[in-house]
DNA sequence: GACCAGGGTATAG
DNA sequence: CTATACCATGGT
């Protein structure tokens, strides 16, 4: 499968998901729950390397239906700040990531760096998911909530005071507590009230899952670094009026772009 | 060894 | 409603 104007550096350095790992010379290594895929960077395309049972969930992932650079280019208007952003950031896209694992990386997210995130997912998924082989190329599986249920999250895997957020969230997911396709039906408002309600999960948090796996693409994280761009470069507050479609798309170049630029 | 990290909660005013 | 202390640890 092909996925055309898709630049994985990009995505792996975007902060929307963190498991994806550079294992060659334009070549990456995607997991997502128990699956994985090789992306191949072959100018400005990606082509996908998957099973054959699994294209459906790839092509579901990687949103391989929709342009998003021409879906960027509709946020190219008078502010300079954001076409620049725009067009540094060509050949990002917007995943659609599984729910469960989205809320999971993000409650780890607080607070720390992006290595030291992606430290603690791959240190919980070698040591409670399962090791796996696609193409020669090894990996662990992200733990399922049944692998994550009664174990103790402490001290092993730099999680810090967000050990005891997980451990609260696993059993409100095994005692089906929590219904993230349920959320998933809800609108934006409901959705993110839901989410709020979860401890260890804020505003921020709930953004991101709402954005990166419950398809809400108007959700619009705000962590350090936006508010960052917000108060330099927009007088402390955006101009959401403007901006109203596809928001979360938006926000990702302008996260990657203050970043990397 | 300081400083900061894709924040959230609890408490005080 | 806003302001502030505190949180536990790793990356740079």
């Amino acid at each position: 499968m092909i996925i055309k104007n898709c630049n994985m550096k990009k995505i792996m350095e975007s902060g929307q998901c963190f498991r994806i790992n550079k294992i060659d010379t334009n070549k990456y290594l995607v997991i997502s729950k128990d699956l994985a895929c090789i992306a191949k960077q072959i100018g400005n395309d990606t082509e996908i390397k998957c099973n054959k049972k699994d294209e459906d969930y790839w092509l579901y992932y990687f949103d391989m239906m929709q342009d998003h650079d021409t879906i960027g280019s509709t946020f190219i208007k008078d502010d300079k700040y954001i076409n620049d952003a725009v067009n540094f950031g060509k050949g990002l896209r917007l995943l659609k990531q599984d729910n469960y694992e989205c809320l999971v990386s993000f409650i780890i997210s607080q607070r720390k760096n992006i290595p030291a995130i992606k430290t603690s997912i791959e240190s919980l998924s070698s040591t409670f998911g399962e090791k796996r082989e696609i193409f020669g190329v090894e990996y662990s599986t992200f733990p399922s909530i049944e692998q994550l249920y009664g174990k103790s999250l402490k001290d092993k895997f730099g999680l810090g005071y967000r050990a005891e957020y997980l451990e609260k969230l696993v059993e409100k997911l095994y005692r089906k507590e929590i219904d993230l396709e349920k959320i998933k039906q809800m609108n934006y408002n409901k959705g993110l009230m839901e989410l709020k309600k979860i401890k260890g999960v804020g505003d921020k948090v709930a953004n991101c899952v709402l954005l990166y796996s419950l398809n809400k693409e108007n959700a619009f994280p705000i962590d350090i670094w936006m508010q960052r761009i917000i108060d330099n470069e927009f007088n402390g507050e955006f101009p959401f009026e403007k901006y109203k479609h596809y928001k979360g798309l938006l926000q990702l170049y302008m996260f990657y772009y203050e970043r990397y630029k």
